[in-house]
DNA sequence: GATTGACCTTTGTGTTACCCATAGGTTTTA
DNA sequence: TAAAACCTATGGGTAACACAAAGGTCAATC
């Protein structure tokens, strides 16, 4: 165990530590242009301060709150070129917030669906596939729209 | 507009279009095999019957019930090979449920958080990022727990 | 001083369920 | 017969990382 002196320089794995994530997330970050680390000048490793540390946390915050990766990108970037990110924050989650309900209705209506085809497990023989049938639990349920080429994607 | 004769034979773009999906979704089942149209024998075209309708039905309930295709490959070829495949499709049903609950949970409560920061917004000035704060409107935010490293994935 | 183990680097691949672009052959229709 | 519409196969893109490989670096131990 060493102790860490977080003002000075830290390494990729020294950050990770201190922010609760996965080395592989801040290079990830790094590599798309969230985090900014020097590098040391003699064996090529990235160096991260206290500011990075801040800001991997705003990241981490700003995740929790659902925004992309790249969402997160432009706002770190509008921050850094002196201008306030906030009007762009509001913008985005008043436009995510209403697919975030749209995403929860569906996924509570596949898991109706599933306790559903739970339910009549019991009454349901099992049935070997017999050509008209393959599993009648799946069979037996209401057909998807004919047209739903869109408006049900990303279910999961 | 041309008549129809889906017992007999069809291309992959009349298949696509009594399913109601895109014929890029006829192809990705048949690369995958959850299909197996024959071939014209002259000019390479993939033939589909009322069976491969059937079939792409099926899949598409076994979707709306949230199986992946790789998990339906696996149901058919069960049912292909004269096994009931109801067994397997209860038990995946059985374990996915609870994690579709907890995915629900968790857009829940990303919801909330949403709405609290929407919330907060008209008392919250929007603040040139100064140095010590990018957005208040992420930063005010509970930090997420130091330790996420599992747990908390696959939020959207 | 050399080895070892822990850490670092870059690069490339895999995940999921498709969508889209390309290049070129075929069929249908005007 | 020529264009429109459709088919083929191949390869690349999506989101947010995880993971493995091949090789360099560092601190502590023998």
């Amino acid at each position: 165990m060493k102790i860490l002196s977080p003002g000075v320089a830290m390494k990729v794995s020294e950050l990770a530590r201190l922010a609760g994530v996965t080395a592989e997330t801040v290079r990830h970050y790094t590599r798309e242009g969230l985090l900014h680390p020097q590098r040391h000048p003699e064996n090529g490793y990235q160096l991260f301060g206290q500011q990075d540390l801040d800001r991997l946390r705003f990241i981490q915050r700003a995740r929790t709150l659902g925004f992309t990766v790249a969402e997160i990108l432009d706002i770190l970037d509008h921050a850094d070129h002196g201008d306030s990110p906030c009007p762009l924050v509001r913008d985005l989650l008043a436009s995510r917030l209403p697919q975030i309900h749209e995403r929860i209705h569906k996924l509570q209506a596949l898991a109706r669906r599933m306790e559903e085809a739970l339910g009549a497990w019991a009454e349901m023989p099992d049935g070997t596939p017999d050509g008209y049938s393959l599993c009648r639990l799946i069979e037996s349920f209401p057909a998807p729209l004919t047209d739903n080429r869109d408006g049900d994607k990303e279910i999961r």
